[in-house]
RNA sequence: UGCGGGGUGGAGCAGUUGGUAGCUCGUUGGGCUCAUAACCCAAAGGUCGUCAGUUCGAGUCUGGCCCCCGCUACCA
């Protein structure tokens, strides 16, 4: 591949209706953010592109529960997490949001485009329509009676109640949640994308890299859980998907007679990118349809796993329909990133937050930058623990490389007064393989971020402070320095120069140390060019003093961040459901509950969670499916007496007749458990 | 369940086209003392999830099975 005249650079739009945490910077941010830095320290043309997600349901149904205005809420998380990502050093050059006057422009003209094209088919439907509110209403806006478990509380898309998926049609007796009024049918049309129009060319363009008949990146270089489940959405037939909802809250469609719809928010993030580089471009006296729309561009999206079919089938079919933007020329997704043991959950609050570790670790977001890049989710899903977190800043970032520096400035200033003496003589061979060592560790790191590779090329920066490392203690200059000062100055000139050249190798990776380290020796900033160039300090040059560049995490310190997060877990054990509505004494009265006698017990086979139960009411013997398996085997059940709902409607669960269900506490954390009597139980006693 | 990814010394990970199993951390022993109790050297530790197959030879290819993760389905 022949090297672009431009990069256009992409993080996933982070979705504003909660804060950054680490896995999300480990994932689609702190990986761009070194790939560009890297890039711009050799001197190429990149935009790094970025910008609040603001749109969709989620944040409409959000803000509806906390009382306040989709407004609202998508403007304190799109502070919160540009502020946040500031901070960090995430160095996007534009960091915008989709909410904003130039992103609607954008998305309209793009959705215009594609639909005097005839890119997408437009179907018309009958849907629920609100009367009062004027518009008409999204599945999770409509409630009704399940037809299935007759709950009252059933949604247009599922009843909660029974699990049961429902389309609105089917609901008995339906009501709007924005009015309360009964919702009319009326006709509607949505615009789908056919996806299956566009499968050939995918599939070349994602098996082999091949676009509009010539080569357009090798598919090698892509990460094999990529285009495996790209391919694997290939294979399976590409459905059609709806481009625009029925909502309030989005990018209108601009068609004559689409009022009250919205541009789906799948749709319209990604096109984002596009805006966001515009208003860069704009800003800064730039084209920006030379990043998007020429061959000379090269555009990278980073994104976290689950993201990748919709960058890399859906929104390539965008731009490939809409006829002049170039295609992702690799998106290196990342897989997910654990914590102490537990995936991170925003709901469960189980999470690092970035702007809670800025808050708590004032000015040491390299060590944070330092531990993400080493356990990065490149292939695989990995873990961050606080004692990891602790061992890897003290044992490689503090020991490794601040020692390091440390050394070199003590005996600069120590026998040279921090004044480059004069240099003389031939090197050594350990000075010489001191040198060939950072050079090809130099050279690696290079290579590895050009292959997306940013755990090996941070560990190969590190190789420049070990070798330097190395060179000290094999040539003692302690002892040298009375016997050979020539040799002294020498040996301490290479090494002042191998702290420069770290300097620039870990600058894409920790900007802050290479910040200081660049200041305390008082040069400017190597490019990494001139690193390969291999430029000098020159003699009498004098450096300054070096503050401690790492502090040491101390295990009061972890200990203290491992109790914040047991103290969340504790509040959200302590978090119940409110009470739901009164209903009368008549209405509990046709529960049929009673305790009830489990005879026989064995998993559903080729299920996870189901166990087939046969049971004893005290009137008959019946089968139930219940979904206890995780928490409890075949064993644990059977003889036990268990309270049990017998009058529910029958349903077929996996192709077994279900009649009745076991009632099951659970816990805040979906822990299941049974329920019985504390006296004798007597099979088929009822329950009041 | 279907699909995808993954299972390599105590921990975290590399292993390109098949040919003596590597790295970082940790552990043990030694050296050094300029340095943030740091640094350097050495050693111990793995039959590469499992079973079978292809091959002169497999972590690396083929097939079956087990386990973990993601999306997906079933938790009345």
């Amino acid at each position: 591949m022949s090297e672009p005249k431009r990069y256009l650079v992409t993080s996933a739009l982070p979705y504003a209706n909660g804060p950054l945490h680490i896995g999300h910077i480990g994932g689609a941010y702190l990986n761009a953010d070194i790939y560009v830095r890297y890039l711009r320290s050799k001197g190429k043309d990149v935009a790094f592109i970025c910008g609040s997600d603001e749109h969709g349901a989620a944040i409409t149904l959000r803000a509806k529960k906390e009382g306040k205005t989709p407004r609202e809420i998508v403007d304190y998380y799109h502070e919160l997490m540009k502020n946040a990502f500031a901070d960090f050093g995430i160095s996007f050059d534009e960091y915008h949001r989709t909410s904003s006057d130039e992103h609607r422009e954008m998305s309209q003209a793009v959705f215009k485009k594609l639909e005097e094209k005839g890119s997408f088919e437009v179907e018309t439907s009958q849907q629920y329509y609100d009367e009062e509110a004027k518009q008409f209403l999204a599945d999770r806006y409509i409630t009704g009676t399940c037809p299935n478990c007759s709950s009252d509380k059933a949604y247009g898309d599922q009843c909660e109640k029974c699990g049961r998926s429902l389309s609105p049609l089917e609901l008995i007796d339906p009501k709007s949640t924005l009015s309360g009024s009964k919702p009319v049918l009326k006709e509607t049309s949505h615009w789908y994308l056919p996806m299956a129009h566009h499968e050939s060319w995918i599939r070349d363009y994602i098996g082999k890299g091949e676009y509009q008949g010539k080569t357009h990146h090798d598919p090698k270089e892509w990460k094999a859980h990529v285009v495996g489940q790209c391919m694997s959405w290939v294979d399976g037939g590409l459905q059609s998907r709806a481009m625009t909802r029925d909502l309030e809250w989005g990018v209108p469609v601009p068609v004559a007679g689409a009022d009250g719809k919205v541009l789906y928010v799948w749709l319209d993030a990604p096109i984002g990118y596009i805006t966001n580089t515009k208003v860069w471009a704009d800003k800064n006296g730039k084209n920006w349809e030379d990043y998007w729309k020429s061959d000379e561009s090269r555009l990278i999206h980073f994104i976290g796993k689950d993201n990748i079919v919709f960058h890399c089938i859906i929104f390539p079919i965008i731009l490939k329909e809409h006829g002049d933007f170039i295609l992702p020329y690799n998106v290196p997704a990342n897989e997910f990133m654990n914590l102490e043991g537990d995936k991170i959950s925003t709901s469960r609050n189980w999470a690092v937050w970035l702007h809670e570790y800025l808050e708590d670790f004032k000015g040491r977001q390299d060590e944070m930058r330092y531990v993400l890049c080493s356990i990065m989710p490149e292939q695989k899903d990995s873990e961050f623990t606080w004692t990891d977190f602790r061992d890897r800043v003290n044992n490689e970032l503090a020991d490794i490389l601040g020692n390091y520096v440390n050394r070199v400035f003590v005996l600069m200033h120590k026998y040279y007064g921090g004044t480059v003496p004069e240099i003389n003589g031939t090197p050594s061979e350990a000075e010489q393989s001191a040198a060939t060592e950072s050079r090809r560790a130099y050279e690696s790191v290079g290579k590895a971020i050009e292959q997306f590779k940013f755990r090996e090329a941070l560990s190969e920066a590190m190789n420049i402070a070990r070798a330097g490392n190395k060179l000290l203690t094999e040539t003692e200059p302690w002892k040298l320095m009375k016997t050979d000062p020539q040799a002294t100055a020498r040996i301490l000139h290479a090494c002042l120069n191998m702290v420069a050249d770290a300097a620039a190798a870990l600058s894409p990776f920790l900007p802050f140390t290479s910040g200081k380290i660049v200041e305390a020796l008082q040069i400017k900033a190597r490019t990494w060019d001139e690193v390969t160039m291999n430029e000098q300090i020159a003699t009498g040059h004098t450096i300054g003093q070096l503050p401690i560049l790492f502090e040491k995490i101390t295990d009061e310190t972890v200990a203290a961040q491992v109790e914040k997060l047991a103290q969340r877990q504790a509040e959200n054990t302590a978090t119940v459901e409110p009470i739901k509505d009164t209903i009368d004494f008549e209405t509990f009265q046709k529960l049929d509950l009673r305790v009830v006698k489990v005879l026989a017990a064995e998993a559903v086979p080729k299920t996870k969670k189901l166990l087939k139960l046969t049971i004893d009411t005290g009137v008959d013997k019946r089968t139930v499916v219940s979904g206890i398996a995780e928490h409890y085997s075949p064993e644990d059940v059977v003889g036990k007496h268990v309270l049990f709902l017998a009058n529910l409607a029958p349903r077929a669960i996996k192709g077994v007749e279900s009649a009745g269900m076991i009632l099951m506490a659970e816990n805040p954390q979906g822990q299941l458990s049974i329920l019985s009597t504390e006296r004798e139980a007597i099979t088929g006693s009822t329950v009041k």
